[in-house]
DNA sequence: TTTATGTATTGATGTAAATCAATTTTTATA
DNA sequence: TATAAAAATTGATTTACATCAATACATAAA
């Protein structure tokens, strides 16, 4: 059921592609005529905070680009979940499985109020096949991609709690909200999850770091107090 | 320097990209003019057990396929290595930083004498920009080896040790060696990183599946005698 | 407002796996 | 062959983190 709040939210629906501020970069290099087609394939969807965009394990029929809102793409584990990446806009999103298996391997879903704009499968893979610019974006994407999450793997295996958690205070200063006061919309257990820690021990470093003075913290407003600290500890975790 | 051993292997040279059954799968779909210049462009190196093939941070200048040998592709951590995979022939390798930063981001080791095929990233890049077959061949390569590297930080944050050392079993038999029966060339301490444990961890789990007859293990020679088993303290890790 | 339900916090306890240390076995080298 | 060096094994100890349990707080519903 939409609220009262997601129902003004539709001010937020893009008229069309061609001038759209929500579009995401990869769709740059497109033609014209490819340009016009994605106009008239797309389609928005509006989710409620905790709603489900992707489900792990579900058939991968479009790839999206998230147009307004907060959104955590993570692993569903036996034990925990595994935040891999918070999607802000205008993050796109196109499944691995969509050249393997047709399949979505994580689930994506909504932590604030949040649209996203569909493009069907097919139509994303013809935009590959035909046009070469395209296609090289959008690998550059994925292996940046593929990179990042080396750099998870060697995280979740090699630091130890307070490197973790600094790193993911850090990232979310410095990629998501972009500023060292933020109001978060995440819950303690997004963070412990981006961390792949338990929730309790996720807020036991959250503390030492607010009783160190690394932070403030009320609630979920967080304020870096000394970036250098956490981030050498972020370093040597 | 050169061993009598690996001298002996330069019969393992290819003539020819044309008829290599050397050659990876990737490059079936290359155009007769294309294949021309990959053969014209293409050189090989042979490598003796524990040299580097690819050094973690060093620049990507080639991609690679492995034409003979073992090797492992690993992250380097600061507390341990991590292997992501072992390569065989005839596995192929383009580093993600091509697209990126030009950097290698893992480092690949031979563990047995090796030969692999060395090709110039420029005509690589302009393989997927002049080749869209060739372009959906390497995305859809690429995805699949991220949707494992989901399934590698899964395997590494949630199971334990029973249930990694049972995965890599499984793994060596079913993907590398293709027998229930097998000369590992891998040290334990190769195991132990592909499992993200300690060597005396890894040796322990290993001395119980012998001591439950799960396998029989001696020196580097293992059989698995219940597949059913190891499949099951995998499965339920 | 009261009640309920989920989220956050804190302390006490348990445990999986690492580390440390010593020994044995294997492999490489003089 | 003898000797050195590396790899494998085993046991004892430590520790980082999870789990469990209880309580406090916040948000939403009645």
């Amino acid at each position: 059921m939409k609220t009262e709040d997601s129902f003004f939210r539709k001010s937020d629906y893009c008229k069309n592609c061609f001038d759209c501020d929500h579009r995401s970069e990869l769709f740059n290099v497109l033609t014209e005529e490819q340009m016009y087609r994605l106009n008239n394939n797309r389609y928005e969807v509006i989710y409620n905070a905790g709603e489900t965009i992707h489900k792990q394990g579900s058939s991968a029929t479009h790839v999206i680009t998230l147009t307004s809102g907060l959104a955590k793409l993570y692993l569903e584990g036996k034990h925990r979940d595994i935040i891999l990446e918070i999607l802000k806009p205008t993050d796109f999103f196109a499944a691995p499985g969509i050249f393997v298996d047709n399949r979505h391997h994580y689930t994506i879903k909504a932590i604030t109020p949040t649209t996203a704009c569909f493009l069907d499968v097919e139509h994303f893979r013809e935009m590959i096949n035909k046009n070469p610019y395209f296609a090289q974006k959008y690998i550059e994407m994925m292996n940046e991609k593929t990179i990042n999450s080396f750099g998870k793997i060697l995280e979740l295996t090699q630091k130890q709690m307070p490197g973790r958690v600094a790193g993911a205070i850090l990232y979310l200063s410095n990629t998501i909200y972009e500023s060292k006061n933020m109001d978060m919309e995440l819950s303690r257990q997004d963070i412990a999850d981006l961390c792949g820690l338990s929730k309790e021990s996720t807020i036991r470093i959250l503390k030492d770091f607010k009783d160190a003075e690394y932070i403030s913290l009320e609630g979920k407003h967080l304020t870096i107090k000394d970036h250098e600290s956490l981030q050498q500890i972020y370093n040597n975790g």
